[in-house]
DNA sequence: CATTTATTGATAATGATTATCATTACCATC
DNA sequence: GATGGTAATGATAATCATTATCAATAAATG
């Protein structure tokens, strides 16, 4: 956290950035999250402390974050783009409720590694992928079957 | 081809929906399209033969195409909702390339194994999933190195 | 043929995100 | 500590794909 701090400011400075007291606000808040959010609801939290505080900021602020790689943009398809931390928070895939939302951050080696071969195999070099995998939770079987 | 008509229109009369020039000449177009393809990519098509017709209606069809199991929502991330076709094309995910946009149709059983595996681990029942693969293909890769 | 109900196309609405822009705030230099 | 240059802010307009609305039209059925 206080590494995540020292980033940013490393990132603001070295792109002639400014250090604001809206950024600081909206850092702590990013800081203090631990589950993935989406810029509204970010808003809606650092306006507690800020009311004047405007949503175009924090829109900003959350392209600055994934720039500065502390903050990582995922998206459940919804049309709603949503943030996780991405330091010291390594690469993982996400399984979600299709009932209820619930989400688990899950990551299988294995298939990370197929994922390159199968790649490589039509000639491409893996960057990057997403995946998401889409269920029933535990709770919601239980509804569902009774 | 003719399959699929014939699914299409059980699919209609199933659901008190009538068959109208519009939807006839939507869903020429759509068994004619080989490629994936957006609602306006479609809707550029249909309007050379009848230049008349709504954008919605291309969007309904879509909906009803998609309820009917003859096409698959496939969503790219970049906010533009695109259609392949379902019958007779098992699932597969998708190889994108970061640069061109090039796609491959792409199918790994010991992934999709795993997927299956790595979702009870956590107690979930798996109903579906999405993979992108990104990266970059062979052609580009070719045009980057030089 | 008349009635019912689905369909169409034009257009307004939606909703998340981005762009714009006047105002304000920061910061280095004099 | 005044100043000039530039970044940042917040309000708001713009964007853009998609959806909803609704009056007009067209199927299908008795």
């Amino acid at each position: 956290m206080r590494k995540e701090r020292e980033i940013f400011g490393k990132y603001l400075s070295r792109h002639n950035l400014r250090d604001t007291p809206q950024r600081e606000l909206i850092l702590d808040a990013f800081l203090k999250r631990e589950k993935h959010f989406s810029a509204e609801e970010l808003y809606d939290i650092v306006k507690k402390s800020d009311p004047s505080i405007g949503q175009a900021t924090v829109y900003r602020m959350l392209k600055l974050l994934a720039e500065a790689g502390l903050a990582r943009e995922v998206d459940f398809g919804d049309g709603v783009m949503r943030y996780e931390h991405s330091y010291n928070h390594p690469h993982h895939d996400h399984l979600v409720c299709r009932e209820c939302g619930k989400t688990v951050e899950v990551m299988d080696s294995v298939i990370e590694e197929l994922q390159k071969r199968v790649a490589e195999s039509f000639g491409f070099e893996l960057t990057d992928h997403e995946m998401y995998l889409y269920g029933l939770c535990p709770d919601c079987r239980r509804k569902t079957q009774k």
